[in-house]
RNA sequence: GGCCCGUUGGUCAAGUGGUCAAGACGGGGGCCUCUCACGCCCCAAACGGGAGUUCGACUCUCCCACGGGUCACCA
């Protein structure tokens, strides 16, 4: 007999008015753009709609369960600042929320549907795999005649079994879906799935509709993969009697045209962006926007923070057409994040980046920041920029020449020839000294800046291309190592001329 | 194979019967400039195909093609 003093006790306490979502990961270890991009929709919505977001666990996969692989949950969840407002480790009023600790629930719920007429144990044995049959023929199980008492006798006995769900053998399903809108299948096409497995624990399909009903969740967004499945759920709700929650089905991120992200093609997941220099803000904004866009007078933005997301995100803008990962739009919202950064916070997140490539404890971390904090996409590609810093790179004379500033070899050794001195004779060495001495040796010249700046640009870095110009390497680098190199590029000029 | 879903430039996408079919990334060109970057300007680039419905279809209907999902005592 179905325990209906626990079940109607649950009922109890299921909370009523709110919107409720949850993300319910299973714990991989591993959370791929697809998931992200499923909490960070499922948490929009808790928002926009000031409801609570729930975080589940689902770990009823024995087989599956990896070491520290709910740290990578919790840690993801506050990395991207979706905090959640109940889980396994706040609690909540529909506690617990891990799967595996609310194994015995389910069974009470599976006996209460086989009273109801909507499910029955089966004893068959085990069915092997019968896959590339070619075609699903639903055939009637015998178990689905025999008569409740005669079961329960039977399982009384001991003899193993499942519980399956009662699929009617006509008719059609109408399920409604948030974004795909209306979907009728016939009955026939639906097999009697499994609910309650022979160990006693439940598939995905029916621990997650009991759970989100126990939690009263609203809103239930997850993958489209989960959409040929779906009707069965309203046909269990039906017979449980319960109401439908609103659902979303987000369609899939995929790696090219036809395959999704996967760890497994070797796609980068949330903590490989980070370590490839991504930040937490570009990716959630990305992510955001692969597959949902929004509408009205936001139409045209792309640049949003999680709480302007919170406000503007709508269940209508979502695709319903698959959205492919695109590295380089990423790496866009990336540099404008990076440029939108507080110096002090971004030269925070670059020293470490540019300690790998200068060690001289000279040279100020900060000071490099501020020329990269306008020049880089990622926070990786710092180190190549700036080696030239560390150490004066071997360069070809040929560096000096340049077609568009004016320069020559001979113009080139005058200019620093007479630069270097004057260089020498300065007491403050600032960016405004450095920069009055080239432009005022420019106009006794009578020349351009450029065609004195670029001689010492290359002198000072042994590089054509540099972040930054002439007066600030020369400033960074101090005194003593800019006349040194000054006074190199001198020998190298007088070398080649020669 | 059955069932379900999808299909606007290379990518993300707006569009909801009448538009020269937005915008962004990427690509190309130019300007600015002490190199690079930033910024600004310009250019190329799309409605899968075929029938309908309609005065008029990217928008509605049907068929086809292609792509994806699903058909587990996995999630």
């Amino acid at each position: 007999m179905a325990d209906l003093a626990f079940i109607n006790e649950m009922e109890a306490k299921i909370p009523t008015g709110k919107v409720r979502t949850r993300f319910a990961p299973s714990p991989t270890g591993y959370m791929h753009v697809g998931n992200l991009r499923t909490a960070l929709y499922t948490y929009l919505i808790a928002k926009h709609y000031d409801g609570t977001f729930i975080l589940r666990i689902e770990d009823t996969d024995q087989g599956r369960l990896v070491e520290g692989a709910t740290d990578v949950i919790y840690r993801t969840m506050a990395q991207c600042r979706l905090p959640h407002d109940e889980g396994p480790d706040i609690g909540g009023p529909v506690a617990p929320y891990i799967q595996s600790e609310r194994k015995g629930f389910y069974i009470k719920y599976a006996q209460w549907l086989v009273e109801k007429g909507h499910a029955y144990y089966c004893f068959c044995e085990k069915q092997e795999s019968e896959e590339d049959s070619g075609s699903f023929e639903r055939e009637a199980d015998p178990c689905r005649s025999i008569s409740l008492e005669d079961a329960l006798k039977l399982v009384e006995e001991g003899k193993p079994y499942v519980i399956r769900q009662r699929i009617p053998s006509e008719g059609t399903v109408t399920f409604k879906d948030e974004i795909y809108g209306e979907i009728t299948v016939p009955c026939d096409t639906l097999d009697d799935q499994v609910l309650i497995k022979r160990d006693g624990l439940p598939t995905y399909n029916f621990a997650n509709v009991v759970d989100d009903h126990m939690m009263g969740i609203t809103h239930v967004v997850r993958g489209s993969e989960y959409l040929s499945s779906a009707p069965k759920y309203n046909l269990l709700y039906e017979g449980f009697g319960w109401s439908i929650p609103k659902y979303v089905h987000c369609p899939p991120v995929m790696r090219d045209a036809h395959a999704k992200m996967s760890k497994r093609h070797g796609d980068p997941s949330y903590e490989d962006l980070l370590a490839q220099g991504y930040l937490t803000e570009a990716i959630v904004n990305y992510v955001t926007l692969l597959g949902w866009s929004p509408k009205g007078e936001n139409a045209e933005r792309e640049i949003f923070s999680l709480e302007e997301l919170g406000r503007v995100f709508e269940l209508e803008g979502i695709s319903k057409s698959p959205a492919i990962f695109d590295i380089n739009k990423l790496t866009y919202f990336n540099s404008e994040y990076i440029r939108a950064l507080e110096p002090e916070r971004f030269a925070a997140l670059a020293e470490p980046y540019i300690r790998q490539a200068v060690k001289n404890e000279a040279i100020c971390p900060a000071a490099i920041a501020a020329l990269l904090q306008q020049r880089c996409e990622k926070l990786t590609d710092i180190p190549e920029k700036i080696g030239f810093f560390d150490a004066l790179p071997e360069y070809e004379p040929e560096f000096y020449v340049h077609k568009k500033s004016k320069t020559t070899l001979e113009g080139c050794l005058e200019t620093l020839r007479t630069i270097l001195p004057r260089f020498e004779a300065l007491d403050n060495w600032s960016d405004e000294n450095i920069l009055k001495v080239m432009e005022d040796l420019a106009a006794e010249t009578e020349s351009k800046n450029a065609k004195i700046m670029w001689p010492v640009r290359i002198a000072v870095s042994g590089s054509m291309v540099t972040p930054g110009g002439a007066v600030e390497i020369t400033r960074i680098l101090g005194k003593d190592e800019a006349l040194k190199r000054i006074e190199a590029g001198i020998a190298k000029l007088e070398a080649a001329l020669a």
